[in-house]
RNA sequence: GGGGCGUUAGCUCAGCCGGUUAGAGCAGCGGACUCAUAAUCCGUCGGUCGCGGGUUCAAGUCCCGCACGCCCUACCA
């Protein structure tokens, strides 16, 4: 038997604050098809997810809203993310938040040893800051004063000039750790991925990097520097050491060393903060960088990045209250190139649903358990060896091959490309049937064996599918697997081996099979929305 | 300003190191079939591969220029 490998996956932690969205909903959807994939194949797999509740903003909205910041997030976090996880059927293994004490012990202890290790020095940290904002600006928020601030910078939101400023700060000394950055991209060219992604990276880092200002005294809501309390840490800093206090850096050796690396998921928007601070800053504590940084792309509305002010930014909930979170998942994982930019457009979901799901996938299931009803009283088909040809050995071997090319997608992080394996057998099994008509079969006593070979072939490809599809479309499959009459023989869908989905024969002839309820209903497109 | 990516059928996209008549899915059109969620299967229509040069026996595929779009060019996360 070979070693069960490790595989620890992480999104990015969710900023309480933030309205839960698609894009939230999609990195969380992604890697929990592969958290999923990897659980069933056998690999000691852990998935963490989490929320990221500290800094000024969340400070000011809490204080706005008369609470306190952590009872603020305590809400958010029940009424808005977790609900978020469920409605999409997240199967993550922990949850961590920034306020847990966890996570406070952990950074306190990461930072303390950057400090002993002189990684860290206290500096004046210059900037532009707003009266108004009561707080320093960045650049995006400066802009050009007009009339009588003319030659001056301003605040974007107040309009009034800006006051350089200076405050005490510690610093990370990350300028001291750019070439080696460039040495890891360059000797594990898939460390960043996809290429694209890395190559922006290095473009960065050759221009070489500054250091980084780790604390803040303007506001409290952080946590506490270990060796002067008048700071806090800044936020980022804080966040990104999420994936290493979760399972047990500084407290639990036996269980971080079980976990590390990781592979994290991102959107490209905070690659570099993964790709290039995480690394330096594990670098300087001595901790192996991660395994792999992967950052998909955004997800288009009209040829635009998708946003609440544009009124093209959709909540999940939207599309899983009329297609079902399975559909969801599917649509996303297969009409989106993992790690491209994505196009979404209703008429496209409901054409994919359409076609896909209902036609494709769920009428297969259908007309299968619907002819192993009528001439089969409901029991798995029994094959003959008699009455075997080249149509059966070719299903056979599609669905040995699909499954291997799917693990090997999978292993690449290319999803779309191994659900689009997956789907050959879907369309295979539809055309087997129809040409081989084993309702003309079934009219002719002397054809039983040649019925019983046929009909058991489609039911072993859909326990082939319900096995594999079911990392991606969790419900769905479920159903089938119950209605195949598999559970009673093989056990839990989830427990499938996945890496042996393509070895032929598993189900039991003669096992009794299930009614199975419409996977995936056609859809009205008059409830669809636009 | 500098850098990166993209521009291929109505729509969404494949086309790796240059090499037979440029592919897929969906939509459209025609036919077959009836086990099934009016589903399935077969056939078919459809492209000056953004524009202009160049290299080559041969370019969607390499080089140069241009146009349009998007992204990066450090501390909101």
């Amino acid at each position: 038997m070979p070693q069960r490998s490790s595989f620890f996956i992480t999104t990015p932690i969710f900023y309480v604050n933030d309205a839960p969205h698609i894009g939230h909903a999609y990195t969380e959807v992604a890697a929990d098809v592969l958290a999923r994939w990897h659980r069933q194949a056998g690999d000691d797999t852990w998935f963490l997810t989490g929320t990221d509740e500290h800094g000024q903003k969340i400070l000011r909205t809490a204080t706005a809203n008369g609470a306190h910041p952590k009872e603020w997030a305590d809400r958010l976090v029940e009424s808005e993310w977790k609900p978020l996880l469920d409605l999409i059927d997240i199967s993550n293994d922990d949850f961590i938040r920034t306020t847990d004490e966890r996570h406070e012990r952990g950074v306190a202890n990461f930072l303390q040893d950057l400090y002993d290790a002189g990684h860290i020095y206290a500096g004046e940290f210059e900037a532009l800051y707003c009266v108004g904002c009561e707080e320093f600006k960045p650049k995006s928020e400066i802009v050009d004063g007009e009339g009588a601030f003319e030659g001056q910078k301003v605040c974007a939101i107040h309009s009034k000039p800006l006051e350089l400023l200076q405050e005490k700060n510690y610093f990370f000394k990350m300028s001291a750790f750019a070439e080696r950055l460039l040495k890891l991209y360059e000797e594990r060219p898939d460390f960043i991925q996809p290429a694209s992604a890395r190559n922006e990276v290095i473009a960065f880092v050759q221009q070489g990097l500054d250091d980084l200002s780790i604390s803040r005294t303007s506001f409290d809501w952080g946590i506490p520097i270990p060796w002067d309390d008048a700071h806090v840490t800044y936020v980022w800093f804080d966040a990104l050491l999420n994936y290493a206090t979760a399972i047990g850096y500084g407290t639990d050796t036996e269980q971080f060393a079980r976990r590390w690396p990781a592979t994290h998921i991102v959107g490209k928007d905070i690659l570099r903060f993964h790709a290039v601070i995480w690394p330096a800053m594990l670098m300087a504590a001595g901790v192996e960088v991660p395994h792999q940084v992967f950052a998909h792309g955004w997800l288009l509305v009209g040829g635009e990045k998708m946003s609440k002010s544009k009124l093209t930014g959709i909540a999940p909930n939207e599309i899983t209250d009329t297609f079902g979170s399975d559909a969801f998942r599917y649509y996303f994982m297969r009409a989106v190139s993992f790690g491209q930019d994505g196009s979404f457009s209703w008429e496209d979901l409901a054409a994919r649903y359409q076609a896909e799901l209902a036609n494709g996938f769920g009428n297969l299931a259908s007309r299968l358990l619907a002819m192993n009803a009528k001439y089969f009283d409901g029991r798995v088909p029994e094959e003959s060896s008699i009455a075997d040809t080249e149509a059966e050995s070719a299903i056979r071997d599609l669905v040995a091959t699909v499954a291997e090319r799917a693990d090997e997608r999978i292993e690449a992080l290319a999803i779309h490309e191994a659900i689009a394996a997956i789907w050959e057998l879907v369309d295979a099994l539809n055309g087997y049937i129809t040409e081989q008509q084993p309702w003309v079969l079934a009219k002719d006593p002397e054809q039983r064996d040649r019925l019983g070979t046929v009909l058991y072939t489609v039911t072993e490809g859909l326990r082939a599918l319900a096995e594999l599809l079911s990392p991606v479309i969790p419900e769905a499959t479920a159903k089938l697997w119950a209605a195949l009459g598999a559970e009673a023989t093989l056990g839990a869908l989830d427990q499938q081996p996945l890496r042996e989905s393509g070895t032929w024969g598993r189900l039991v002839s003669g096992t009794e099979q299930q009614p199975l309820a419409v996977l995936f209903p056609r859809i009205d497109s008059e409830s669809v929305g636009s």
